[in-house]
DNA sequence: TGTACATCAGTGAACGCGCGTTCACTGATGTAC
DNA sequence: TGTACATCAGTGAACGCGCGTTCACTGATGTAC
C-alpha cells in the first residue's frame, strides 16, 4: 500500500445537457457512505464529493446547502421504509386484521433493525435535524398511514374495539418505536428471549389495545 | 454591548490540596451547559473550561480525555433519573402494585420530557457514545431495577400473572420508552389529547401484561 | 524567624484535523452563421 | 465544411471556524532545615 489514496477516481464530466446524473449520484453516493459506515456524521460534503468522483463545491450546483442533500435522502428513507412494510404486506398475503397487524408491526422493527443508521436518523434524532415538515400529509407516506389503515380495518372487522384509531395507532406505533430503538440504541442489553421478543411485544399490545385472549 | 466577551472571568486558582475542586466544577458546568443548551453537542473540552473560567488544558489535570468527562456526566444523569423516580414513588406513597406501576411509568416520562437531552444521551444515542458497561449491575440503579422490582410485585400480589418478571418488565420499558422517545423526537406530530395520552398509554400496557379489565 | 526548595494547580501557545462554504476560473461541448 | 461564440459542468484554492490534545512553562503555596 504504497502512495495509495482513498479518494474515487476522478469521474467523467457530464456531457451537455446530462448535468442533472450529478445529482443523482450524489444522493446514492451520500446513501452508500450512510449504509457503509453506520454513521450520519461521515456524510460530509466532502466524503460525498470524494466518493462521487468531485470536487466539494460541485455539491452545490445541485444542493442549496448540506441540509437541502441530507433531508433528501431523509425523503428517500421514509419512501425505503414505506416500500419495505408495503412489501411485507404484499407478501403476506394476511386478509385477516389481526395477522395484517402483526405482520405490519414485526416488518417495522425488521426495518428497523436492518437499517439502524436510517432508522435513527428518522424518528430518533433531534427535531432540528430533520426535515421541516412532519405533517399528516406526510405521515400518510410512511408506514404510519398503513398503521392507521390496519387500525380502522381491526376495528371494523369487530377484532379491536370501535372507537377513533387515531389514538389507538399512535399507542401501538409508540411500542413498537420502543423496542425498534431500543434495540438499536442498547445492543447489549440482556435482552430476554430474542427469538421471541417482537412477537410477544406486539402480542401484548394488541392485547393491550383490547384484542380478546 | 460594547466590548462584552461571553466567557467567563477567571477561576482563582485553588489551594494546595484542594484540587479536586475543579473537577466537581467541570462535572457541574458540563450540566449547566447541557442544560442549557439542550444539545450535547455544545459540551466541548473548550466550552466547559471556559464556563468554569479556566484554560482547556486544566481539564486533562482531572479527567483523560474528552469521553471520561462525559461518561461520568452520563453516570450522574441515570442517579438523577433514579432519584426522580425514587422519589415520586415516595411521594405517592402507593401500597397497591398497580397504582405503583403507573407511577413509576408517570415519573419516567416526566424525566424524559423535562430533561429531553439527558433522556437522549441515555437510552437515544448510539451504543459508541455511551459508557462501556451497561450491564445488570448497572441496570439496578437505573430506574429499570425500580420497575422489575414493581413487577415482581404485581405478579407476587396477583394483578399480572406469575412468571418471569424480566420479560415483562423489558416490553414495559419499551413501550414507555417509546412514547418518551417519539414525545421528544417528534413534538411536531399530532398527537391526540396530550392530556391523558401518557395514562392511556400506561393503561394499554399494564392491559396488555395481563391487567384484568 | 528566615530561607531554599519541592510540589501543586494551573497557563499559553501551538499542533493538525475536518468541516461548510465561496469565488474566480477553465475547458469541453454544442450551436449559429 | 469551417469557425466564432455562448453555455454548461464542473475545478482549484482559499476563507474562517471549532475541535481534542500536547508540551514546555510559571508562579503561588506549603514544608524542611
Amino acid at each position: 500500500m504504497t502512495g495509495a489514496t482513498t479518494s474515487s477516481p476522478r469521474r467523467a464530466r457530464a456531457r451537455r445537457g446530462e448535468g442533472e446524473k450529478l445529482r443523482r449520484e450524489i444522493l446514492d453516493a451520500a446513501e452508500r457512505i450512510l449504509r457503509n459506515t453506520d454513521d450520519a456524521s461521515a456524510v460530509s460534503i466532502r466524503a460525498v464529493a470524494d466518493a462521487v468522483g468531485v470536487t466539494p463545491p460541485s455539491i452545490y450546483l445541485h444542493f442549496a446547502d448540506k441540509n437541502e442533500l441530507l433531508w433528501e435522502v431523509c425523503q428517500q428513507h421514509f419512501e425505503h421504509l414505506d416500500r419495505h412494510v408495503r412489501d411485507a404486506m404484499k407478501r403476506s398475503g394476511a386478509s385477516d386484521p389481526v395477522t395484517a397487524l402483526l405482520t405490519l408491526g414485526r416488518a417495522y422493527v425488521d426495518f428497523g433493525i436492518n437499517n439502524p443508521e436510517h432508522y435513527r436518523i428518522l424518528f430518533m434524532s433531534k427535531p432540528d435535524d430533520q426535515p421541516p415538515t412532519f405533517d399528516m400529509e406526510h405521515l400518510r407516506t410512511t408506514g404510519f398511514g398503513q398503521l392507521l389503515d390496519a387500525v380502522s380495518a381491526a376495528m371494523d372487522g369487530g377484532v379491536l374495539p370501535k372507537g377513533n384509531p387515531m389514538p389507538v395507532a399512535v399507542k401501538m406505533w409508540a411500542g413498537v418505536h420502543g423496542l425498534t430503538s431500543l434495540l438499536i440504541s442498547k445492543p447489549d442489553f440482556p435482552w430476554p428471549d430474542r427469538a421471541h421478543l417482537v412477537d410477544d411485544h406486539l402480542t401484548m399490545l394488541l392485547r393491550g389495545a383490547g384484542l380478546p385472549t
